[in-house]
DNA sequence: ACTGGCACTCGGACGCACCGAGTGCCAACA
DNA sequence: TGTTGGCACTCGGTGCGTCCGAGTGCCAGT
C-alpha cells in the first residue's frame, strides 16, 4: 500500500542519511533528489512512512532516520547490488593471486574485504566436515607417539598429537594409513565416520587400542562446532561509527571477540544466496544496531564456508552486498585452483 | 638527584593515577598514603618533580600525572613484579592444558593474557627458524603436484604446495623424503638451508628439477619476516581508555592491524628479559600513548617467540608484568610438553 | 491530491556566573 | 635547611537562561 513515490521518498531517506549520516528533513530531500513535488507533500509521506514504522524521528523537531523495518525494505525493494568497479576487481585478483597457503587466503581475504567495505570484515575457514579428504597422513614422531594429519581439497590442514596406549610398528603404521586413505580420501569428511567404523576389527589385537585411539581422535576433529575455525579484521573500521562510541563500539568488540556468538551469526545465512541481517534481526544484543551481510563460498557449486561483514545499520547495502559477493566469487575460484 | 621521600612521591602518584585515571593533588595523595609530611611539602616535592620532568599538569589548576620518563622511573626503580595469586596460576594451568594443538595453545593464550590483564593481547606464533625440525613429509597429490609439510618440535605445521616441472615417481618421492629428513630432523630450521644445499646434485637429472622446486619453496618458506605468525585479542578493553575515545583508540586499532608494526614492536623486546615500552619510546606514531610489555617464551631455554600486551601508559605495571611473565612460562611449558 | 503558509517544538550553541580542587609563594617555625 | 600553615590566585567544569533555526504538523486554498 505505499505509492510509488512513498518509495521513493524512502529510497531518498535512505540513501541520504546512509551518505551523511544525519537525520534528514523534508527540505533537504526535495533538493537533493529529483521527486517533483514539494517540501510539504513529502513531509505527509513522511508522516505515512513514519505510521507505518519505516522511519522514525530521533527528536521531535529533527529530521527522519529509517528504521530497521526501513532497511529491509530498502534492502528488499529498493537497492541492487552495486558491481564492483573493473580496477577494483583486477585488484582483488591480484590481492588474491599471491596467497601461499590457506592461512594467507584468508587472511588476504579478510584485509581485502575490510578494505573494500570499509567495515569489520569476518571469513570462515572452509568447514572440515563440508569438505572432501585430499590426504590423512600419519607420522610416527616417537615408539608411542603419532602426529595426525588431515588435508582438506581446500587447502585447510589440521594436526592433533596422539598419545598411543602401545608402542605402534612402522609396519602397522604403513598399513593403517593405506588402509584409511584407501577408504576416505576423496570423499567427504562428514561422510567419515561411517567409513572408518569397523576398521579396528581388521588389526592385530595388540594394534587395535592405537587404531581406535587415532580413529577417536580423527573423529573429534570432525566435530561441527569445533571445527570451525575463522579470522576477522578491520576492527578500526569500527572507530567511524558514530560519535557515541564507546557504548556503541564496545558490545560489537567484545560480540567479535566470541568465536561462537561470530559463528552463529553466518551460520544464520542462508548457504546460497546472499543474507543479510539488519539491526535487532540479530540475535546477539551487542549487534542490535549493526547489520551483518554474509554469504557462502565454496571452491565448486557447494559452499565450504561463509564471509562477510558487520557494520552500522546505517551502511550503503548495495555496495557492500557487491563487495561481498565479488570477494567471495574470487575466494572460491582461488580454492578451486589450489 | 631525587631524595627517598621524592621518589616514594613519585610512586604514590604513579599508583593514584593508575587507580583513578584522574590527576592527582598535594592533598589527596597525603590523605592516601602514610607519607609523614603535609601537603605543602609534597608540594614542594611535586614542583621538584615536575622540573625534573617525571610527572606533568594537564592545565595550570589541576593535580599531576606521570609522564613517559616519570612511569620509566617508576618501572625501572619503583615497582617490582607482582607475582599471580595461586587461584590465578591454577586458572591459568587448566585453560592452557585443554589445548589440542598449536592454534588453540595460541589462541588460549591470547584470551587468557587479554583477560589476566585486561588488555590487549598479542601472542606470536613460535617462529619456524628459531625452533628444530620434528618432521617434513612430501605428498604426491597429483602426478606433478605435491604438498609439503613442515612439522616443527613446538608443534608448529606449515604447509605449501608444489608444482613440479616434471612428473615424479613415488620411489623418487620416498627417496627424497627419506633423504631429506635424514639431514634435517632434529636440526634447528635455521641450519636447513646449508644442510640440503648439495641434495639435488644426488638426483637423476630428470628428478633434479622438481628436488631443486621442492627445496626452494622450503627455503622460502622460512624466510624470516615472512614466516612469523601472530594472534591479537582483547581488543574490547581498548574501550576502557579513556572518554577521548575516537581520537585515541582508531590508530592503536590501526596498528594493531598492521602485523609487521606488531611483529616490529615485539622484535624490540629483548630475548630473554621482559621489556617495557613506555609512550613515545615506541617509534610507531600510533602507539605513542600505549604501553607494550612483552616477553620472550619457548620449550626451552630459549625463546621461540615472543608474547606481551598493549596497552595504555597508565597501567598497572607490577600487575600486567606479573600475568605477562606467568603466562609466558606456562606456555612454555605446555610447548615442551606436546 | 498537492501546495504554500504559519505557528510550534525542541535540541544545540552560546554566554555567564559560580564553585572548588589545586597551585605557588611566603613567612614562621624546628 | 627542611617543613609547615596560611593565603591569594587560576582555571576547568557545571548549571542555568537565552537564542536560533531546522524541522514538523496542520490547515486552507488551488
Amino acid at each position: 500500500m505505499l505509492s510509488e513515490r512513498r518509495l521513493e521518498v524512502l529510497r531518498a531517506i535512505v540513501q541520504d542519511y546512509v551518505g551523511t549520516e544525519e537525520p534528514v528533513g523534508s527540505k533537504a530531500l526535495t533538493e537533493r533528489h529529483q521527486l517533483g513535488v514539494s517540501p510539504a507533500t513529502v513531509r505527509n509521506d513522511m508522516a505515512v512512512l513514519e505510521d507505518e514504522g519505516f522511519i522514525a524521528q530521533p527528536h521531535t523537531s529533527a529530521g527522519r532516520i529509517p528504521t530497521d523495518k526501513g532497511y529491509r525494505l530498502f534492502v528488499d525493494k529498493l537497492a541492487g547490488v552495486k558491481p564492483l568497479s573493473s580496477p577494483e576487481r583486477r585488484a582483488i585478483q591480484n590481492f588474491l593471486d599471491g596467497a601461499v597457503d590457506l592461512d594467507d587466503v584468508v587472511g588476504r581475504t579478510v584485509r581485502l574485504l575490510a578494505q573494500l567495505t570499509r567495515q569489520v570484515a569476518v571469513v570462515q575457514y572452509p568447514s572440515l566436515t563440508r569438505s572432501t579428504v585430499r590426504h590423512v597422513e600419519l607420522l610416527s614422531l616417537a615408539p608411542a607417539r603419532l602426529m595426525l594429519v588431515l588435508i582438506t581439497d581446500t587447502g585447510r590442514v589440521e594436526q592433533r598429537m596422539i598419545d598411543c596406549p602401545a608402542p605402534f610398528g612402522e609396519a602397522s603404521l604403513a598399513d593403517l594409513r593405506a588402509r584409511l586413505n584407501s577408504r576416505v580420501v576423496g570423499r567427504r569428511f562428514a561422510d567419515v565416520p561411517q567409513l572408518v567404523r569397523e576398521l579396528p576389527e581388521s588389526f592385530d589385537s595388540e594394534d587395535r587400542g592405537t587404531v581406535s585411539t587415532v580413529l577417536s581422535t580423527l573423529l573429534e576433529t570432525l566435530v561441527e562446532e569445533t571445527e570451525e575455525r575463522l579470522m576477522i579484521g578491520g576492527t578500526s573500521n569500527l572507530t567511524r561509527f558514530g560519535h557515541d562510541f564507546p557504548v556503541m563500539i564496545r558490545p560489537v568488540l567484545e560480540a567479535l571477540e566470541e568465536q561462537v556468538v561470530l559463528l552463529k551469526l553466518l551460520g544464520e545465512a542462508t548457504d546460497s544466496a546472499m543474507t543479510v541481517r539488519i539491526g535487532h534481526e540479530n540475535a546477539h544484543e551487542g549487534l542490535t544496531s549493526t547489520s551483518v551481510v554474509a554469504v557462502g563460498y565454496g571452491s565448486g557449486d557447494e559452499a565450504v564456508a561463509k564471509l562477510g561483514v558487520v557494520g552500522p545499520t546505517r551502511m550503503d547495502y548495495p555496495g557492500t552486498m557487491g563487495a561481498v559477493r565479488a570477494v567471495a566469487r574470487y575466494v572460491g575460484q582461488i580454492l578451486a585452483e589450489s
